[in-house]
This record gives structure tokens, sequence and C-alpha cells, in this order.
DNA sequence: TCAGTAGTAGGAAAATCTTTTGCTTGCAAG
DNA sequence: CTTGCAAGCAAAAGATTTTCCTACTACTGA
């Protein structure tokens, strides 16, 4: 697996176009950055194939849903053993409610943002999440109060 | 604009399919959820116009675009005033390595992902944050050393 | 009670549009 | 030159979108 690629200007024009939205047609992006689809597709197939392009995924309106309650959730670990890091990383990615969780560097070890419907279900999840994962030594939660911005989109 | 949609088992099973994988041809869904093509096209079309679905986007892998760094930015305040609050996120969506900013309740005002390619160019970026951004109280950086998880898939 | 009817959801088939393939051309580096 | 990309064109393959129709449910007013 190749470790890096490097896109030229008409691969980044492409990736900022279908990052922000990909139902656009390969004619509207091809005329877009100035191509005809058909080498269009083959870029575009050629950084999926390459891995720059992970996915194709729609996204929702968490409110509409009922889940417009976002945590996040700084976690300080007493064990740093390579085993507990597995098992934790097990855990997170069996709990649908975490949509995102980061080890970071310094005083803080995880950092999760967690997705649920309000205050209740956060604290269910909560008792789950310290049921289950050992050794958490502080774990702090903090409220979103509002979403100012949240973009998929790398600044490419 | 109505406040909510309430989607029936169907609804979220196809919801649950295209926020992992918007490739998927209808067909494809249709067979997945016990439909034929047309209906379950009605009932996505209904979920975009009602607004449920927000987009469709393509998502990159960082590393493979050169930008492996992400920094959580946590900020503290010193001014809560309407017109503060709003230049700040004026200033937040003009700045395209921050991908995410939150307002949360608590200690910490704002918690924001920054996207760079390296620790360089987060100094680059953090020097024009501070500079632009008056009556920052407390801002304290936070290094992400690993992606154990990161979905934009809501937990429906 | 019981037609009548409006609203909702599903499906088949046709029309339209997009993606994909195969082939050709042009250009630049060796 | 000639070899190797990258682009483009045109046609085929495939997907989406529309149209039209049926079934079912719930409500309406003799």
């Amino acid at each position: 697996m190749s470790r890096r690629f490097d896109p030229d200007h008409t691969d980044r024009a492409i990736l900022r176009l279908i990052q922000r939205d990909a139902a656009l047609s390969l004619a509207d992006i091809a005329k877009e950055v100035g191509l005809t689809p058909t080498p269009c597709w083959k870029r575009i197939r050629k950084m999926e194939q390459e891995g720059v392009i992970t996915g194709r995924v729609v996204l929702l309106d968490p409110e509409k849903v009922g889940l417009g309650v976002s945590v996040f959730v700084a976690i300080e670990t007493g064990d740093h053993s390579a085993p507990w890091i597995e098992s934790f990383a097990t855990t997170v990615a069996k709990m649908p409610e975490i949509v995102e969780c980061w080890r970071l560097g310094g005083d803080v070890d995880y950092l999760l943002r967690v997705v649920v419907p309000d205050m209740q279900a956060f604290d269910t999840f909560y008792r789950r999440l310290t049921a289950q994962v050992p050794a958490l030594r502080k774990v702090t939660s903090r409220f979103a109060m509002e979403r100012v911005k949240s973009t998929t989109a790398l600044p490419i």
C-alpha cells in the first residue's frame, strides 16, 4: 500500500468539489475542472483505488433524527499498557454512540464525541462506558451547546 | 421548515445503509430493505427535501493527502458578548483548517479540531488564530496521536 | 352500514441521464 | 522516432427518475 499520493492541481480541484458534493455528475465535475468526463472519471477511480478517497456517504441532520445532543468526553486512564489500549479501542468500536475517538498527547489520554438523543440517554451511555472500561482515572464530560462548524471537507 | 422527522423502520434501514455507503445503487438499497427501487427512491428524495439528509460527500484519507495532523484547541474567552460570539463564528467559518468548532457548556467555551500537514503548519495557524481573535483568555492545544474512531454515521 | 373518496405506499415499465468501456489522438520525455 | 501518459470521443452498459397504475386505509356523508 502506497504511503502517499500527490494530487496535481486538477486532482485537488476534483477533490475540493466532491468533498462538498458527491452528487455532482461527472459532466458537471469535468466542466468545473476543465476536462471531459472520461479523464475526470479515471482520476476519481484512481484516487479511490489508491485509498485517497475512502468512501462516499450521506450526512444527516442530527436534530432532524432526534440525535441533537453531542457530548465530549475527556478520559485520563490509569493503565497505559498495550492490552488496555487495545481493549479500549475494541469497546469504542462497538459503541455506535461514540462517533469520534482520538488518542491525544498530554494530560488527556482520549477524547470522545458521543451522540445521543438527550441527557438521559447520555447518562445511560456513561454508565455503560464506565462499567465496561476498567482503570479510568478521570472522566470529564462537556456538553455541546452549539455546533458552530462541522465539515468533512479537508483543507486540501 | 419542519422541526422533526420520524423515520419508520424502513427509512431507518435506508439511512443506516447510505450513511455508510452512498455509492450503493438504488437496486441494492431496495433489495436490502425489502422494497423495489421506486418507493425506495421516493423515501430518499423525501428525506432530502425534508432536510434529514443534508448532503452527499466523499471522504478522504487525511494521511494520503498530507493532512495527517489533527489538533484539538480548547478556548476560554474573556468576552461572552453576542458580537464577540458572532465575529468568532465568522472567523471560524473562514478558516478551512478548522473542520469542527463546538460551543460548549462549562469551563471550556469552544473546542476546535484543526487539520494541518504538520506541526509547523499548526504553529502558523495558531498565530493567525490568536492574532485574529480578540479577548482569548486561555487557549490549550492538544495533538492527536491516533484516530481510534471517526465516523459520520449517526447511531440511528 | 356502506359506497365514495382522499391519502399513502408500493410496483412495473419507459424515459432519461450517467457512468463506463474501447478506441484514437496528441504531446512530451527519453 | 517511439514509448508512455493523459485526454477525448462515441457507443454500450447501467443507474436514476418519471409516469402510470394498483392496493390498502381511514374518513365522509347519506
